[in-house]
DNA sequence: ATCCCGCCATACTGGGCAGTATTGAGCGTT
DNA sequence: AACGCTCAATACTGCCCAGTATGGCGGGAT
C-alpha cells in the first residue's frame, strides 16, 4: 500500500495527491485518457514518474481519483449555483440551469464524462464510480423536485419517472453538442433549460 | 491506393471488405476498439494481418468501415421496422419502439456507438462520420414526424425542437441505460416508448 | 508454358508506454 | 551523528501493437 501516510494522518494537510489529480483531470479533458501517458500527467503536475507513483499505483487509480475530484466540484458547484435561491422550485431551475451551462457550454465537462462513459464499458470499478455519481445526481435532482411539487410550485404525475427522462435528455444533449457545435451556443441555453423544465411538470404560478 | 480492384470493377461482387468490417464490427461490439488489435479483427475474419491490410490500409479505416456497416444496417432495420405500418403515426411509433429496442437491448450497439462517440472526440473523420449518421436519423425522424402532423394524427407546435428533444433522450436513455440494468428489462420498453413519444407531441384519437 | 497480378501468409521492426528498480535528498527522532 | 521515513528523480525493462517487408500461390490472359 504505496501512500497511506502512514495510515493515521487523516490527508487533511496533504494535496499532493490532489494535485496530481488535478493535472491528470485537465490533462485527460483536453487530450482523453488513453491520449495522456505517467509521464505527461506527473510533467502536469510538476514531478516526474517515480514521485506519481508513489501517490498511485496504478493508472487506474489515478483516473478514478480524477473522477472523485470531478465529483466533488460537482457537488460544490450545484449547491453553489442552488443556495441563492430558497423557494425549491426556484431551486430547481437553478439546478437545471447550472446543469445545462455545464454540458453545453463546458468541453473539459463534456470530454471527461465521455470518456469515463466509454471506459466504463469494460471497467467495472470505473463503472461503479461513475454510477454513484448518475445516482448521487438523481437523488439531488429527485429531492429538489418533490420538494417544488410538495410546496405546490409544480405539478408533476409521476416525479421518479420524470427526473429520470430528464436527466437522460439532459445527458444526449451533452452528447450530442459534440457533433452539433451551433447547439452549444449561448442563445440556446435558455429555451434548452426550459424544455427540460418542461419535462418535470408544469410550473404552477405563483399567487400566494 | 491498396484494394482498388483495378479500379473497374464496381464492388459488385466482392464482399471480402465486408467480411472483413463486420469481423471489426463484432469484435469491437464486445471488446471495445482499442481492445482490438489488427490480428484479432483478421484472425476474426479468418484471415490474417497480411490480407486485412491489403484491403484497408490502417486500422482507422476499418473502423470507418464498420461504422458504414452499421449505417447501411440501421437503415434496412428501420425500414423494415416502418414499412409494415401505413398511418404515418403508426409508422413513428414504430420508429420509436424500434430504436427504443436496438438502445436498451443490444448491448452490441450500445458498445459500439458508446465507443465511437468517444472517438469522434479526437478523430475528425470519425466524427464527421458519425454527424452524419445523426443527421440521417434526424432528417428520418423529422419526416416521419411533419408526416403524422401533417396528416392530423399529432398535434405538435414546434416539431423540430420535439425531434431533436426526443433523439436527445433517446441517446440519454442508451447511455444511462449501461449503469441501471434494470432500466433495460422488457417489461419498461413500452413505458419508455410511450414517454419518448409523448415529447414528440399529443397523439390525437383517430376519430375519421 | 510463362508471366502477371490479385490475394494471402509469415516474420519482423520500431515506438510508445505502464510499471519497476534503484538511488538520493530532506528531515525529524533518539 | 547515525538512522529511518517520506517523497522525488533517473534509468531501465518488457510488452503490446500498428504497420511493413517479403515471399508464395492460384488463376486468367497471351
Amino acid at each position: 500500500m504505496a501512500g497511506c501516510y502512514g495510515g493515521m494522518v487523516a490527508n487533511l494537510t496533504s494535496a499532493k495527491p490532489d494535485e496530481l489529480a488535478l493535472a491528470a483531470f485537465e490533462l485527460f479533458s483536453t487530450r482523453g485518457i488513453a491520449g495522456v501517458n505517467m509521464d505527461a500527467i506527473a510533467a502536469g503536475a510538476g514531478v516526474t514518474k517515480g514521485s506519481l507513483y508513489w501517490h498511485y499505483a496504478s493508472k487506474k487509480e489515478i483516473i478514478l481519483a480524477a473522477c472523485n475530484l470531478y465529483y466533488r466540484a460537482w457537488r460544490r458547484q450545484i449547491l453553489e449555483a442552488t443556495e441563492s435561491s430558497d423557494r425549491p422550485a426556484e431551486k430547481l431551475e437553478a439546478a437545471v440551469a447550472f446543469s445545462v451551462r455545464s454540458c453545453l457550454l463546458d468541453d473539459a465537462n463534456r470530454v471527461f464524462t465521455t470518456e469515463i462513459v466509454a471506459m466504463s464499458l469494460y471497467d467495472s470499478e470505473v463503472r461503479a464510480s461513475w454510477a454513484g455519481f448518475l445516482d448521487e445526481t438523481e437523488r439531488f435532482f429527485l429531492g429538489l423536485t418533490h420538494r417544488a411539487v410538495g410546496a405546490g410550485e409544480l405539478r408533476c404525475d409521476d416525479v421518479d419517472r420524470a427526473v429520470d427522462l430528464m436527466l437522460a435528455a439532459m445527458e444526449g444533449i451533452k452528447q450530442i453538442a459534440l457533433f452539433r457545435p451551433q447547439a452549444c451556443l449561448p442563445e440556446n441555453e435558455q429555451r434548452t433549460c426550459r424544455r427540460l423544465m418542461s419535462l418535470l411538470g408544469e410550473r404552477v404560478s405563483a399567487l400566494a
